[in-house]
DNA sequence: TATAAGCGCAACTAATCGGTTTCGCAAATT
DNA sequence: AATTTGCGAAACCGATTAGTTGCGCTTATA
């Protein structure tokens, strides 16, 4: 079963999953409060984000505490930064021109 | 139909299709035969690529050359940056740690 | 010890996805 | 004018997905 970090972001109930227990360690069904839908489902979700390590389960008694992993997240950065650097050149040819411009008018 | 940026860049073949394109333009049949794919395989990608705005289309008679939006992938970093924050401080956190046990050692 | 609560897992379903094949259109080439 | 080339769109298919329902296990609570 392919589970990468991209897949696992694709899905927005996912995103909203990943950005409240970012705040803290919830439980599956105080997940699912949240949203509209119903504690398994969000439970599938929850074994997809663990299967790709971006969430950490933390056994509590008969609870299961969910927390990011926020290290993880730092992988999307990683795949960013190939493409940072271009946007970055190209702002820089645009501060060039505007800089170019700039003289001309002296 | 829903088409967003991360269901986008979901597809690793999307990814490399990006990945290409961002080096230069290129037509869907020079795409394609970079991969184990057929041109019409690729055209839907650049189909959900296009809608999503994450890609351009530049007509040339029959050709039609795909560029990267590079601006639309500021998207995903600024998504990123609620997370950046968190791992940040993280890291700031773990920096005072090793100042206390640093001092501590004096 | 019986009951309730919190949870994961498995089976099932409708919808979606990635891919192929076939087609038709428009722009080049002969 | 006939043919080739580059392309998108539609129809189709198998695989995957998100979700529901129905379990059974374990841990609290009465």
């Amino acid at each position: 079963m392919r589970r990468d970090i991209f897949q696992a972001i694709a899905d927005p109930t996912r995103r909203a999953i990943i950005a409240l227990i970012a705040l803290q360690a919830m439980t599956p069904n105080a997940i699912a409060e949240n949203f509209n839908t119903t504690r398994q489902a969000v439970s599938k979700h929850l074994r997809i984000l663990t299967e790709c390590e971006l969430v950490k389960q933390e056994f509590q008694g008969r609870e299961i505490l969910y927390t990011l992993e926020i290290e993880k997240m730092k992988e999307i950065d990683k795949w960013l930064d190939q493409y940072r650097k271009i946007w970055e050149t190209r702002f820089n040819q645009l501060d060039d021109i505007l800089l170019t411009i700039k003289k001309e008018k002296k």
